[in-house]
DNA sequence: TAAATAAAAGACAAAAAACTCTTTTATTAT
DNA sequence: ATAATAAAAGAGTTTTTTGTCTTTTATTTA
């Protein structure tokens, strides 16, 4: 299990797919999405409905349809992405799964998870869906099992 | 879901409490333990069977017995705890979850990657199981729920 | 307006993770 | 030796996650 959920990790590739085979203004459609990024095509359906829901991705029905994405979304930060999926738990929460802790009695972790997430948020801030598109053009970098 | 399995949550609950328990030489049983992480009884029972198999914690059948630890084993990082029962996907795996990826075609967020696993090894490899126990007796931290 | 297209939605199915309950085995103390 | 104790082992169930299949709805083009 690595950090994010495989229901992240899956709308993680297809935002950066689509991102990069939409730039032009042009739409991709999920069997090209699902194959790109290597995910079981009705499964990522249901993850680019909610993404969709939630404004990271748009959608037209119909010939010629598909997904995309707006200048506006392509700046978000990847922390959009993956709270729109997996919440905040990543970044608020903690290591061990306690709830009624607190800053004046913690559990012995709490001060080295502290740095830890702040690390996780502040790469997945600085992080745009955009930005990597330039490699992805150039085969530098891979989406694929 | 935070970056540790709940099984691994409580393995981590519960040998800091072994620690704290029996630092004078005493053994602890499963019952207290139990209670004293807040975690279901028999599902810590395994968990206490695995971490004994693999060395992490001792224990002995019969009155008087219980869990315990040896002082070469109280000085374990607490990556050795983490490994046991999760594996080693945290710190060798990658966020994205490819298996076909490599440092020359990487996915795009791979260096980002990189040095949040590296953050999270070293953390966990500089943290020693007994480090708490002050601590833990002070009632400055708590492993309850 | 009809046919084709493609996403949305709904209903399942399989696998993994989390949790429960019972029986067995080893140890100790009487 | 026997009874009491406590971990080990085994056999489940429940819940969550992941994945599949079918039907419906919206859009476009002819
Ligand atoms: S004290 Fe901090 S790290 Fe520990 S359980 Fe609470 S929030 Fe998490
Ligand atoms: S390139 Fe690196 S971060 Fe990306 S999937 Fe491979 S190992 Fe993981």
């Amino acid at each position: 299990m690595g950090i994010f959920s495989k229901t992240c990790e899956y709308a993680i590739r297809s935002v950066f797919f689509i991102a990069h085979r939409t730039e032009n203004g042009s739409r991709v459609g999920i069997k090209e999405i699902a194959t790109g990024i290597s995910s079981p095509e009705h499964f990522l359906a249901k993850i680019l409905q909610d993404l969709s829901k939630k404004g990271i991705v748009k959608s037209v029905k119909g010939p010629h349809g598909g997904f995309y994405m707006d200048e506006s979304t392509l700046q978000r930060p990847l922390a959009d992405v993956v709270e729109a999926i997996d919440g905040n738990g990543l970044f608020t929460g903690c290591g061990l799964g306690l709830v009624s802790c607190s800053e004046s009695k913690p559990c012995p972790l709490h001060n080295e998870f502290k740095v830890i997430r702040k690390n996780i948020h502040e790469m997945l801030l600085k992080t745009t869906i955009k930005e990597f598109n330039g490699d992805l053009n150039l085969g530098v970098t891979n989406l694929k099992k």
